[in-house]
DNA sequence: ATCGTCATTTGT
DNA sequence: CAAATGACGATC
């Protein structure tokens, strides 16, 4: 019997990075039939068995030496598509990684059970023409319409404050199914997939499957394999979903995207939103980035002219928004109701908060989740202090005990105290789950050494802080702010219902009706009608994060609870009103904000203005990469930096945590795809130079400053 | 992992 | 000068 194309390419799953290329194998003429492209295949490497696809089959090979025949066919499902390996290689390319790396993220391990079993027939509900809530968006309705046709319009949606936005983008799904087509929905959380999948299943029947890392093996193949198959057209998920194998797609959506659950923790640190851009650019599927606020990244896209806005005009803005207020902290610390003090809020807020409960209405109280990373900040405005060098991040090194006090650095003396702060309440608090406030106050946590911050990036010292906002010399350890105690709210509303959402005990929703829900942030509940107030605590304890996006995050999450309000409700948050990011809440501009935040990134090159490469390793094999290839022109080198605090180090256990550094280089966008193909070419004669010391390679990592 | 290649060492 | 040993690299 001879065979129209003897020949299998496979690309196996292979951990090298050298090993990242395709093989040709034998076709035996029993395994013809079954051995298509897309199939899993077993074939033997170099002496030992190991998995791995067929990419197509050939008439012959262009490889000289001796091919190996196919070892054995593991199932006839044509699991890998054309389309997925575009993207797979796609994503390999763009984070300097494999192409087995990112397959083990796309492709869940078989469940051969589910495989034989016999899929049930789907019955797809007529869908409607039109959809009218988009027409409150400007260009809502051609949007939909472009979305029908399949021109693959690309929009980046700001939802409007008490959106149905589940709805909104079932709708959006539905529209593109009704085009004959497929959609991916991403959402962050399992609380919102089942949200979203619900309004779904309304449009489209059992056309629509959850896909998360919740779901166990048997469950999870099967939605997967439904979706593959074709009955399924509509998928919402978790970050992986991004890879799902819809056919024909033609809608992908992340929702809220600066939710930090869309960057990958595994090799190779992709994220959901290049992923889902990556994809819809190969596919022509229409995208869409949404959210109450808007990330730098979005506007970015926005601004390049790859997405176009989607929003409402200003006056059907204005309408559905409530009044939002910033008391500045004055007006708390003047406070003359102990209680009030003691939970940090002002009497106006209370006044709120008593007038909507009188009314009948329900209130919701945002408190911050413990696990905020100490980090300084200019004591007087509250800037994140910045290194004068590299715009990293200014920390205190971290060698002594950690104290469960506040710290004050004062430069003119160089020297840290423990001391108050002006909106404490947190050292006067029940210790235990609550106040967890954690400086390093150097050696055996003694209250006066001599300390000056450093910068997390280039590790230079600061002797001489000055703030560049407004010129302060003073910096404040800022700390975590931890869940308030829903007693005192208690005894300040005696009779009224306080309800508390977070933790392992977040509420989906909550009835209606008087009562005061005190939700940490991301755990807010919606409730029928909206909040006719919602207070937001201690958000300064969310702008002084050592992060590069802590305030572009503090605007998602005030944004986020905010639009659970009533259109004529009350919204205020406890944040120093001069501030822009407050001042971009107050006036509800997510685009103006996010037009700032970029404006700032360009400013000081971090992503998305520039492209990154964080290399976390040793001292040695870092400079081994960096050895081992030609960097493209004008790359900047930064560092070595210690490794960002509570950062992985999920290294085999060569290095000790301590030995491990962190070099970033950083390049202008357009020479992104020339530093990714360096590194690879790097970390290519590093792997087949059998060198497997601990390095980490991370393109525009989430976790930078 | 394992095998082949090729240079180097070792045994006459 | 041939055989033994080892380093290195490819692995279809």
């Amino acid at each position: 019997m001879r065979l129209d194309k003897p020949i299998a390419r496979v690309l196996p799953l292979l951990e090298p990075a050298h090993l990242d290329r395709d093989f040709d194998y034998a076709v035996p003429p029993e395994m013809d039939e079954l051995a298509q492209p897309g199939v899993r295949v077993r074939v033997r490497f170099s002496g030992r068995l190991v998995d791995g696809y067929i990419l197509e089959r050939l008439t012959r090979s262009t490889h000289s030496g001796k091919i190996m025949p196919l070892q054995r066919v593991v199932s006839g499902e044509r699991v890998l598509t054309p389309e997925i390996v575009r993207v797979v290689s796609a994503v390999a390319a763009r984070y300097a990684g494999t192409r087995a790396d990112v397959l083990r993220l796309a492709i869940p391990p078989r469940h051969a059970r589910t495989e034989a079993a016999e899929p049930k027939p789907v019955v797809l509900p007529d869908i409607p023409e039109k959809f009218p809530e988009w027409d409150r968006y400007v260009h809502g309705g051609s949007f939909l319409s472009a979305l029908r046709r399949g021109s693959g319009p690309r929009a980046a949606w700001q939802a409007m404050p008490g959106e149905d936005w589940a709805r909104r983008l079932a709708e959006l799904a539905a529209t593109a199914v009704a085009g004959g087509r497929g959609a991916i929905i991403m959402v962050p959380d399992q609380r919102d997939l089942d949200r979203v999948a619900a309004e779904c299943a309304v449009l489209v029947g059992d056309s629509v499957v959850g896909l998360s890392a919740g779901l166990g093996p048997a469950a999870r193949y099967r939605r997967w394999l439904a979706v593959l198959r074709g009955t399924a057209r509509v998928v919402v998920g978790t970050r992986s979903a991004v890879f799902a194998p819809v056919r024909d797609p033609g809608l992908i959506v992340v929702w809220d995207d600066g939710d930090d659950t869309y960057a990958e923790p595994r090799a190779p640190y992709s994220h959901a939103r290049e992923v889902a851009m990556l994809r819809a650019h190969d596919t022509g599927a229409a995208f869409v980035v949404s959210g109450f606020a808007r990330t730098a990244e979005a506007q970015a896209i926005v601004e390049s002219g790859w997405a176009h806005d989607l929003i409402a005009d200003r006056a059907t803005l204005r309408a559905a928004t409530a009044h939002i207020h910033a008391p500045g902290d004055s007006d708390i610390a003047l406070e003359r109701d102990p209680l009030a003090r003691a939970i940090r809020i002002p009497g106006t807020a209370f006044a709120a908060a008593r007038r909507a409960l009188a009314a009948g209405e329900p209130v919701l109280v945002q408190v911050p989740r413990r696990g905020y990373v100490p980090a300084l900040a200019c004591a007087k405005c509250r800037t994140p202090a910045r290194c004068r060098h590299c715009n990293g991040p200014l920390a205190l090194p971290e060698t002594g005990s950690w104290g469960r006090r506040d710290a004050k650095v004062d430069h003119g003396s160089r020297h840290v105290s423990a001391g108050g702060r002006s909106l404490d309440a947190n050292d006067r608090t029940p210790s235990g789950r609550d106040g967890a406030a954690a400086v390093p106050l150097g050696s055996r946590g003694s209250a006066d050494v001599a300390v000056s911050p450093s910068c997390r990036w280039c590790g230079k010292v600061e002797p001489a802080f000055r703030c560049g906002t407004c010129g302060s010399r003073v910096l404040r350890a800022v700390v975590i702010g931890a869940q308030r105690t829903a007693e005192e709210l208690g005894r300040a509303f005696p009779g009224v219902p306080i309800r508390g959402s977070g933790g392992a005990a977040v509420l989906d929703s909550v009835p209606s009706g008087p009562q005061v829900v005190v939700a940490t942030i991301g755990a807010e509940p919606p409730v029928p009608g909206g909040y006719g107030v919602a207070l937001l605590l201690d958000g300064w304890a969310l702008l002084g994060r050592a992060d590069l996006r802590a305030a572009e995050d503090a605007l998602r999450r005030w944004m986020s609870a905010a639009a659970l309000v009533r259109a004529a409700g009350e919204v205020l948050v406890m944040a120093e009103p001069s501030l822009p990011v407050v001042q971009a809440l107050v006036r509800w501009d997510p685009i103006g904000h996010a037009r700032h935040e970029l404006a700032a990134r360009v400013e000081v090159r971090f992503p998305p203005a520039v492209r990154l490469a964080a290399l976390d390793g040793t001292t040695a094999t870092i400079s081994e990469l960096l050895n081992a290839t030609v960097l493209p022109d004008g790359v900047e080198v930064l560092g070595p930096v210690p490794l960002p605090p509570g950062a992985r180090t999920p290294f085999s256990g060569d290095a000790a945590p301590a030995e491990v550094e962190r070099m970033i280089l950083r390049v202008d966008r357009h020479e992104g795809s020339a530093l990714s193909r360096a590194l690879v070419a790097a970390l290519t004669v590093r792997s087949s130079h059998r060198s497997d010391g601990p390095l980490r390679v991370q393109i525009d990592p989430v976790d930078i400053g």
